[in-house]
Parts: structure tokens; C-alpha cells; sequence
DNA sequence: ATAAAACCTATAAAAATTATAGGGTTAATG
DNA sequence: CATTAACCCTATAATTTTTATAGGTTTTAT
């Protein structure tokens, strides 16, 4: 399951996107939105900052706002950047590969070819489904 | 990712499969191949009797079995029992379904959509990929 | 100047996962 | 029939991860 730091950045996300003809969206009128905490959601979005998503503007006046297209921004990117991997096994992960600690030789676990289609399944679409088809079923 | 516990229950089953020529296997046989907990494993196994999984002989010469052939153990069945919910959200559970609190009207989420597509797409692995499966790639 | 807002880092609280502990029950065996 | 080996059961401890809070710093509009 996702966590709720991912999707929270999912629905900071969504609001954003729907109120792009403003220049700026506060923290908090997103935390009210959602019922999420203010102090949290901070936490959250400085990251979709620091990782390019988005943009913001301090002092009065400021707030957030997107800085990309909504179809530039994958869903794999965001659960990556506030989840880590999405595959089911580290041995499997492309971007937090580790190996099983248990597994003498990893070419002969039989599990690893399942997981590794389940991977490649999630990921054609997490890859190719971007904020921009959320925003279209809003 | 899946928990520690699905991993070894993963490992445990294949061991088991492997070892279907014998009457029963012992929790330490198991426990030592891949360097789990005996007592870790022996709650794994436990549940996986519950569940009707495994069988077990008590007493001196005991241990556990298979109980049904691998090709009629899915994996979807297994992370279920030991992970819970495959779905990345719970709204979109079939077998662990829970609203999200902060969804105002849940018909109207965009992320929804395609987290059932996730979903779909796992299950369709996980429900017709079985122990026996595993066990022809070791 | 003041107020409003993001920025930053640390820490606390809660929850989930992983692991251990210890006795109970069952059955084979000499 | 005593002994030993094995699973059974439940509780609790330890660890890790997740979630949440706290409190000050910096920036900017007015």
C-alpha cells in the first residue's frame, strides 16, 4: 500500500493542478482541503519541491504552484520520491535495488521472474500515467 | 514491498515443495536454509496451516507438508494472508476495502482509476501465478 | 515595521513489523 | 510409561518505519 505521505502528495498535486490559473496555492488552504495536517503537508510538499515538481514563492503572498505540465509528471515519480521503490522486492527494484540477504544464489530464486513481470506490469503504467489523468477524471 | 514475513512464507512453501517426497519437513530444516528465525518461521508456518495451506504431524517424527498441490496455491493468496491488501489503496481493495477519510466523494477521485487498473493488473499475475510456478524456475 | 508565508531540521508519538520467550500438547520410541 | 522431539499457542519485547509536531529562520508584500 502507498503511504499517506504519497498519497497526500497526490492530492496537494491534484489541487495544484486544478487551481493553476491562480499564481499560488498556500499550504493551508490544500491541508483544509483534505483534512491533512498543515505542518505534514509542509513536509511534503518541500519535497515535490526539492525533487523539480514544483515551484513556490516565499513571503506574503507566496504559496506553491506547479512548475511542470501535469502530463510530465508520472505517477512513478511520485510514489518513488515519497515511497521508494515500487516493486515488491528489493531484488527486483530498479531504482532501490538490494539484494535478499537470504538468497544464496538470486539466479535460481524462482520467485524473482513473478516479480519482476508484477514490477514491469505497475510500472507501464505508473510510467506512462501522469498527474494529468487524474486531473482529467476530476 | 512485501513484509519479511511473505518473503520467508514465499521460501518456506518452495522448501516445502521441493521436499514433497518426504512425509513431513521440520521448521528447523527450513529455518536453517535460509537463515530465518526458527521461532520467526514458526508463526509463519503456523498461519499457513491455518489457512489450509499446510498440514502438520505433532510429536517426535512431525513436521509440516503441503497440503494441496502447488499449482492450486496462488500467490495472491499468500501475500493476502500474510501481507494483507495488495492494492496500493485501500479504497480500491477488493479484499480489505476501506474508504480514504480524507475523500470527500470517493466516485470523484481521480487517482482511483487508476490504482484499480494497478490492481487489476497485479492480480491478474498474482491469482494465476502459483507455488508450482515458482517451484519449475529453482 | 509588520505580518504572512515558505524553509529547515530536529524530535516526538504512534503504528507496524520483526523477533523472542516460555510453557502446552501430542506422538513416537525404547 | 518415561523420555524426547516436535508442533501449538499466546503474550510480549525490540526494532523500524511512518506519521505528526515543534519551533525557529528567511523572505517578501504592504
Amino acid at each position: 500500500m502507498l503511504s499517506k505521505k504519497t498519497k497526500y502528495a497526490f492530492h496537494a498535486l491534484t489541487y495544484l493542478g486544478k487551481h493553476r490559473d491562480q499564481k499560488t496555492v498556500l499550504i493551508q488552504d490544500i491541508s483544509e482541503e483534505y483534512g491533512i495536517s498543515h505542518k505534514f503537508l509542509e513536509n511534503i510538499l518541500l519535497e515535490l519541491k526539492k525533487a523539480g515538481i514544483l515551484g513556490s514563492k516565499k513571503g506574503k503572498g507566496g504559496g506553491y504552484y506547479l512548475i511542470k505540465d501535469p502530463k510530465d509528471i508520472p505517477l512513478s515519480k511520485v510514489i518513488r520520491l515519497l515511497d521508494g521503490p515500487i516493486a515488491l522486492l528489493p531484488c527486483v527494484s530498479l531504482n532501490y535495488y538490494e539484494p535478499c540477504v537470504e538468497c544464496k544464489d538470486e539466479s535460481k530464486c524462482g520467485l524473482k521472474n513473478v516479480m519482476i513481470q508484477v514490477r514491469d506490469e505497475m510500472l507501464n503504467i505508473l510510467e506512462n500515467k501522469t498527474l494529468a489523468d487524474i486531473l482529467d477524471k476530476e
